[in-house]
Order: structure tokens, then C-alpha cells, then sequence
DNA sequence: CTTCATCCCATTGACGCCCATATGGTCCCA
DNA sequence: TGGGACCATATGGGCGTCAATGGGATGAAG
């Protein structure tokens, strides 16, 4: 498996710290990937978190636009401005900071997503809502061209 | 038989796992699966169980679109967020996560449903709920076109 | 000196791997 | 045709390993 799949909440200890799921572990060992690049989610109250490629990914969007458009400038905003580089311990757990805590309301438990070549981190409440919301729209939608 | 037919229900044991019916079992070997991706249905409160090709599948419909856009967003959380990778033990059972029981009800036993390129996992009792009202639906239908 | 992050080690509970047993069905032979 | 051997499947459970978690000790920074 070379892909973040799946989901999983897990506990944040009292030094604020919370351990990666061991199979997404595996993938980022997979991946070579060792400086995690996390950023506030376009879309989702969600911290995204992948390797350099997904920085990369951004920044390619962003030459293909005009650079000084104001659609470029305000993505670089944000994968710059609001992106942070973090490492796991040696126990392959990261720290839950206040940029992680302010923007996505994490408080005691983290529900890590999947989402294929990167993974997410949650609040479990907002989780489950957003993802309850996201399957009752796919449901009207796949009605509707029945 | 290279498809997945009929329905069989069987009891979870005291490690929460599950025997795989046979006959399933021998189609998954039939078509060289070996890690099946499970997903929670878009439509009913049942897990989907199939091969590769099947998340496949939905990674294909997600391209089509614009990676960026909030429907392939959306998808994306349901199909990777909402998926998980699982493996049978060497007796061709898998274990009844939280992950399958939360979405399903899914407690004491499992009715597994054929669905030709893919399986499904049933709370016995939402199965035989549902399968009664597609055939009253179905019958109603006959009727009028006759 | 105090606070906080990092390194290291301990605990425990879950899961994977293995082998054992039961149950029901099929086939063969008397 | 009935009985019994045989077999495959479903099920039960022991045990070792590893992941998740907790917490002490050390070091850096304010």
C-alpha cells in the first residue's frame, strides 16, 4: 500500500503529543518523506500534511497562473504563509501546536484522514459531520442521474 | 463462478473476527485479490469490500474533474478518508473494526452480500429490512407496467 | 530559574500468526 | 439405500510482537 488511506482518531497525551498512525508511517517511510509539510486546508477546517512534493505540487500551480495574479498571490499566501515544517519523534508522534489547535479546534483527540498522497489532521467531531455532509450530497447528486 | 452472488451470514467471535464465505473467498482468489479496499457505502448503511480496481475506479472519476474543485474534494474524503485497506488472516477472516461496526450497526453477526465485482457487510437485520422493501418496491413496479 | 521540547524507557492492550476442534456435507462402498 | 470415511468450512483460543500511550530525565531557551 503506497497511499494514505483510511482514517483513525487517536489521543493527544499531556505533553500535547499524539502518535501517527502506524500505517501511514509506513508510508511516509515508503515515500522517504522525514520533514512533514503541513498547511491550514483550502477547504476544510483540516491541517494537511504530506511531503515536499505536495509544496512543490502548489508551487507549480501557482507558475502556471500569471504570478502576479491575485489568485497566485493569495495561494502563495497561503501554502507559504500558513504552511510549517514539523518532525516526528523518534516514537513517530508530532506535537499538536497552537496552529494546529487554533484553525481546526483539536483539543483532546486527533482524527487522522487519508486523502491518497497526503493526510489530514481533524477534529473528530467536524470529521464525522463534514464527512456525514459529503455522503448525503454524493447521495442526492447520484439520485438525481438515476 | 467469478462473481460475488448470493448472501451468508456468519458470527463474529470473541476477538471481534469474522470467517469470509467461502465462496467469496474463491473469487477473491479467482481474481488475485489480496489487500481489499472497504469502504463505507454511498448509499447504504453497509461497508463495500472489493479489490484495487475498485478504488481505481473512483481515482479515475476524481481526475476527471479538476483535483482542486470541492466535488473532487468531497469525493476524495469519502473514497480515502472513508476507505480502508484490510487483509484475511491465513483462515480467510478479517476483523470487525469500530470502523465497520460504527457505520453499520454491525454487532453480533455479519451478513455478507454479493454484488457482482464487489461484496458488502450487512447488520443481518438492516439486510433483510432493506432487501423486503426493494422487493415490495419492485413488485409494485411489475404490477403497474403490466 | 522556569518553561518547554526532545530523548529515552516502561507498560499494556490490540492484532497477527499459528494450531486445534466442531459441524455439516459429499462421496464411496457395502 | 444406508452407514461411514473423508473433507472443507466455520469457529475457538494461545501466544508473541508491535503500536499507542504514559512519564521520567536531560538539555535548550527565555
Amino acid at each position: 500500500m503506497n497511499r494514505f488511506l483510511s482514517n483513525a482518531t487517536n489521543r493527544i497525551d499531556s505533553k500535547g503529543r499524539v502518535s501517527v498512525p502506524a500505517a501511514f508511517r509506513s508510508v511516509l517511510a515508503e515515500r522517504n518523506i522525514q520533514e512533514l509539510y503541513c498547511f491550514q486546508d483550502f477547504v476544510f477546517p483540516a491541517i494537511s500534511v504530506g511531503g515536499f512534493d505536495l509544496l512543490d505540487r502548489f508551487e507549480r500551480q501557482i507558475a502556471a497562473d500569471d504570478p502576479f495574479s491575485p489568485a497566485a498571490n493569495q495561494m502563495s499566501l497561503l501554502i507559504h504563509g500558513g504552511g510549517v515544517f514539523m518532525k516526528l519523534d523518534a516514537e513517530g508522534r508530532l506535537m499538536v501546536t497552537d496552529f494546529i489547535r487554533d484553525f481546526t479546534g483539536i483539543a483532546g483527540e486527533v482524527t487522522f484522514v487519508g486523502r491518497a498522497d497526503h493526510f489530514q489532521l481533524w477534529r473528530p467531531e467536524a470529521f464525522l459531520a463534514l464527512q456525514a455532509q459529503a455522503r448525503e450530497e454524493r447521495r442526492l447528486a447520484g439520485r438525481r442521474s438515476e
